[in-house]
DNA sequence: TTTACAAGTGTATTTTTTACATTTAGTAAA
DNA sequence: TTTACTAAATGTAAAAAATACACTTGTAAA
């Protein structure tokens, strides 16, 4: 016996919209739901909170059951408690958005057939709140993007100028300046420029560029606050 | 009987940060924990989420139950799920902020005697992990207040340039120009100049402006980008 | 009438952002 | 071997935004 009221438990679960990136398009993964209600449609992937873990263990879990992957980009955004947001049940659920690097996850994807990719302009129903959430995703998505380095970690650990430019065009959902945009990413010094080229583009080949860690560290602020 | 597992449910909390400002420094407010465990400790407003109400409408309730009013700006932020944030039983805790007038909100404030403003700067230790909300809640209130108008609720409805200034000053933490300052919030382009000056601060007075919420509901964006 | 005090106001400078076009390197085809 | 093609690489001038900065005004009290 203790000091509160069982009365108002409430199941706790936690959906995430994750974020991927195939060279042309900002991609969010979802699965076919395979139980009732809404059996058939698409859905984030989700969890339910369990006893002895947090909600980012639970985020963590939900992710790396799905990619095999342990570090992945995660961060929580809002929590969701419309009386009738699942039909089955009350229930509250966190969401996170996580970030992934496609060509890693890929192989793991294959494996789990409900999943699949969608790009976020053609992003299908999702069953009950769940493209509230996505909305709401997208728009902190764009907003830490602007200011703060995350969307690397939708790249390939080497990557072009131009891959990191259409990333950030399709996040930010614009046309940006080629050489204002090399300018400011320059200036952001983060990056460490290889001395090996990306020949698949071009005949005269791209500089593959790799994200400099220590270098983003270092730096007092985590937040670089680049307005592209 | 349903397909959800009711092993798993918890206790959902509400907590809420609430800002107000006195003319001179930004405050917030704790209330004295009245029970055990921690009883005696300074602790946030807070209370469980009942069977039939959302998140918002809980944070409402206690907000309304502690200040009488009902329209407070309010914002969910965060929720937080260590396994032992509360020692009594497992607890989950979403925390939102509000923005309260003192000068209307001090009636009922007398009423209830565990209450208490505190300057940002001289908080007290809280009980759980309240001083984390806080903090975490201060960074979130900084970001909006840059771009967006939400600080107006802190002020009485008519007030100086002088008093925005300071409690621009005391939010952002920095002092600002004056001249700057003005021009910036005039280009803004939603206040009202009244024809009347208060006189308590100088011999020569100062005009009284107040909120057009008519402008500002009429520009397409909610959020001004006004970096001070 | 002088003093004291905060209110009110504008411009020049610096920094940041934006707009914009040509040359280069390499491959493949003539 | 020359030519044609394609994407890569690069810098500067103009515009906009942010900052730094100081004197005049109005009123009450001495």
């Amino acid at each position: 016996m203790n000091a509160y009221n069982p009365q108002d438990k409430v199941l706790l679960a936690v959906d995430c919209i994750i974020f991927g990136f195939d060279n042309e398009d900002l991609k969010v993964l979802f699965v076919k739901r395979d139980f009732e209600p809404e059996k058939g449609n698409w859905s984030l992937i989700g969890g339910f909170l369990k006893k002895e873990e947090t909600l980012n263990d639970a985020a963590n879990r939900i992710l790396h059951n799905l990619t095999g992957v342990n570090d992945i980009y995660m961060e929580q955004f809002y929590t969701w408690s419309n009386i009738d947001r699942d039909p089955v049940e009350r229930t509250i659920s966190t969401s996170y958005y996580a970030i992934i690097n496609i060509q890693e996850y890929n192989e793991k994807l294959t494996e789990h057939h409900n999943a699949k990719w969608f790009s976020l302009t053609e992003a299908p129903h999702l069953i009950f709140d769940h493209n509230e959430m996505l909305a709401k995703a997208t728009r902190r998505l764009r907003r830490r993007t602007s200011i703060s380095p995350i969307g690397f970690g939708l790249l390939p650990e080497k990557f072009t100028m131009r891959q990191l430019q259409k990333l950030y065009e399709s996040i930010l959902d614009k046309k940006l300046d080629k050489r204002n945009f090399v300018n400011k990413i320059k200036s952001m010094d983060i990056l460490i420029k290889l001395n090996e080229k990306d020949m698949t583009s071009s005949t005269k080949g791209s500089y593959l560029y790799i994200f400099d860690q220590e270098k983003y560290d270092a730096k007092q602020t985590n937040d670089f606050y680049l307005k592209l």
